[in-house]
DNA sequence: TTACCGATCGCA
DNA sequence: GCGATCGGTAAA
């Protein structure tokens, strides 16, 4: 049983998202293809006091997404060549944001862990952003109703700043989170 | 308009 | 350990 995310679930903290869509699944549709992909690795990013997110200084045109609408996806691009998939937390007129770091698939796909190969295995592209997650649409997270096993937390990865801060959630054991750390 | 740099990955 | 590669941002 698939149920797609409200918006109701992304206006809330973004630490609190991040734990909470571990075991999620990331549904993207295709014309008469379905992808679909359960989250083991997510990282918050909140908006000011924390430099690691785009948000932390003023407005701008690239981070507004992060203040705007929860639910809505927030597609950066980044190192030439990597897409990034974040979901957008908190109500509306506050920043934050929550970057899917990795996934597993349904089993026979190689694995996609890390947020560029991520993208890439879901063809998620800079048309994703702003796109509606609560739409149900093209490109959405479900509950399917499955609980994750135990979860850790430690510090981001890849970042320059505020490292210290305990914000990356991932699942114990699976095999597709990243290794660092 | 230009210069700089980043939430990365893959290969040496 | 380092280069590839490009859009956003700030400075001029």
């Amino acid at each position: 049983m698939l149920k797609v995310l409200r918006r109701g679930f992304y206006a809330r903290r973004s630490a609190l998202v991040a734990g909470e869509l571990l075991g999620k699944i990331i549904v993207r549709e295709f014309p008469g293809k379905k992808i679909t992909a359960r989250i083991v690795e997510t990282e918050a990013y909140l908006g000011k006091n924390d430099p690691a997110s785009h948000a932390a200084g003023k407005l701008t045109k690239r981070n507004s997404v992060m203040f705007g609408v929860p639910g809505h996806a927030y597609v950066y691009f980044c190192y030439g060549c990597h897409f990034m998939f974040n979901t957008v937390t908190e109500k509306k007129g506050k920043a934050g944001a929550v970057l899917i770091r990795a996934v597993e698939s349904d089993g026979r796909v190689p694995r996609a862990n890390g947020p560029g190969k991520l993208a890439k295995y879901l063809r998620i592209g800079r048309a994703f952003n702003e796109h509606d997650l609560a739409s149900g649409k093209k490109l959405y997270i479900a509950d399917d109703g499955y609980a994750p096993g135990k979860t850790g937390r430690s510090g981001r990865i890849g970042i320059s700043g505020a490292r210290e801060k305990l914000l990356r959630f991932f699942i114990k054991g699976s095999p597709h989170v990243s290794k660092y750390r």
